[in-house]
DNA sequence: ATTCAACGATATTTTATTTATATGGTGGGT
DNA sequence: ACCCACCATATAAATAAAATATCGTTGAAT
């Protein structure tokens, strides 16, 4: 069977007469006669009954036209599925994010690219930067949000955010009505970070700030969400470097100060980037949709 | 788009390799990369990301092989049925019957054809011959069971039912306790009969019966159905002559007496006879369903 | 770094399929 | 009984598909 063949008896079938039948279909009427014959013999029962003066459906015929007729709309639509997908009009992207892209621009990004492109399913999945760097590897996940500075090879990679650390107080705190403080007075405190197994990455900067700083932090807590870390601080237990995207999260009981460079001129720590990452194979001919993730993740970092 | 190029895709994208995909459909390498760009061309997208060394699904391929699978298997089920339909395995009849057929056969012949055929659908109607033979000719019944001599042209037909007619009494009447009774007592009763344009052939028939008795029947009522009638008697309106068959219709206050022949070595009546017809055409090479029922009857005939 | 082997794409010939032209049979209408 | 309309068949031309041979590219091994 060949779609040649549906189109043929589908107009045969409405036309029940060769000749005209066969000039709709602009050919000749002998290989309309070979056609309907051929598909008759690959569907194994006549579909026309037919002598010199009538055409007619048989009961085999009747049933079998809105199957043909099924089955050339369901090429038609199935060609125009893939294309859409191939052109990254419709899909799905699974895509991963570190907690604090919900302050750092993730919501307006995904608003924009969701306008642009509102048959894209776009799944998101919050994950440490290192699980996401796995999952990236595995093609689990089609892009992530990470922070990260050592980006595996086969990795292509957008800067998304740069923010400072600030310091994160009780609200009770002493120090908590400066408008600015030297990080060395925080001395002696206790410090919550994010667990090393989340960040490892953050750890290092942590403990690199504050030994430029002139002392070495006392971490009493270790926890694995960035909320957690502020929640914490909230309860009066301790204080915290964080990004300065978690004033955004404005939970009551924490004031967040920035804090002063040692140098006057210097910035006070090199700012905590977010960096999108994807496999750079998946972006040339691969994936239309994560191109225009891409795109979309490019005009949103121009801007920030 | 063909299905051959349906057939090359799915082979391909379960193996990934061209080389490899080739041997399984028996055929060169270079054909089926041809067949690939044509799919590849019709649907307006890459389909798979090939170099030398590796061949991949795209997205827009990934959700092509449901469709394409999709389409395969239906084109293969639309023939199948199509197939079943010819056969006469599946499909529907459209059958008209006389409301007497209930007690003369007609629910025993469908018990075994329905056995022997699970999948078709038989619609039952109940219409007087006259009606069917109208819808018959209209094409909107398949096949009818009806009680009339004369067969348009153009229709088959197979002798179903030959019945006796009988004296139908209410319990009270005086002769009811008769074994057997001469016709020509019932002179002067009431008779109860079924209209004549629901069955002018059995009018005639009653007439003439009652004639060779030697009297003309006092016809009262004329009702629009054979259960009408024996109602009518039951409640001892009247009497009538029906055929024998309602006597299994049991309504209580009715007597069913035969009645002797004039000469004693005739039959009492001509017997009330049952006619299955349909369209000839429609049993040559037309609708395989309709032969099976034409074959189940003539079997069910043969043992009644 | 160079070579080698594996793979998919391309070119060209061969084969198969499809179409068109011409003609034969069949049934209905006059 | 003839003719006309129509579908089927036969054969030739055109078209399309497949096979063989070859090229270019890529990744791995030496």
């Amino acid at each position: 069977m060949e779609f040649r063949h549906l189109r043929y008896f589908l107009v045969l079938a409405e036309e029940l007469h060769f000749g005209r039948a066969a000039r709709r279909l602009s050919m000749s009427q002998p290989p309309l006669s070979l056609n309907i014959q051929q598909l008759e013999a690959s569907v194994g029962t006549r579909l026309f009954t037919r002598n010199s003066k009538q055409v007619a459906l048989t009961a085999a015929g009747k049933a079998f036209v809105p199957a043909a007729r099924g089955l050339l709309d369901q090429a038609i639509q199935a060609a125009a599925l893939a294309k859409d997908v191939g052109q990254g009009l419709v899909g799905s992207l699974n895509i991963g994010f570190a907690g604090t892209m919900l302050y750092s621009g993730l919501p307006e990004i995904l608003a924009r690219f969701q306008a642009q492109h509102p048959l894209l399913r776009v799944m998101l999945k919050e994950l440490s930067s290192s699980e996401q760097l796995i999952e990236l590897a595995h093609e689990r996940l089609d892009l992530g949000f990470v922070h990260t500075t050592r980006v595996p090879p086969g990795l292509s990679q957008i800067l998304v955010a740069s923010q400072a650390f600030v310091c994160c107080l009780p609200s009770g705190h002493p120090l908590a009505v400066q408008p600015e403080l030297s990080l060395a007075l925080l001395q002696g405190e206790p410090f919550a970070v994010v667990s090393r197994t989340v960040s490892p990455d953050y750890h290092q900067r942590i403990l690199q700030t504050c030994l430029d700083a002139g002392f070495y932090p006392e971490i009493r807590y270790e926890l694995q969400h960035w909320l957690s870390v502020v929640a914490l601080v909230s309860r009066g237990m301790g204080v915290a470097l964080v990004p300065a995207a978690l004033q955004q999260s404005a939970l009551p009981g924490t004031v967040f100060v920035p804090f002063m460079a040692l140098e006057p001129r210097a910035q006070a720590t090199t700012p905590y980037e977010t960096h999108c990452l994807w496999k750079t194979s998946r972006t040339s001919g691969g994936s239309a949709a994560l191109t225009s993730f891409v795109d979309a993740v490019r005009a949103a970092a121009i801007l920030g």
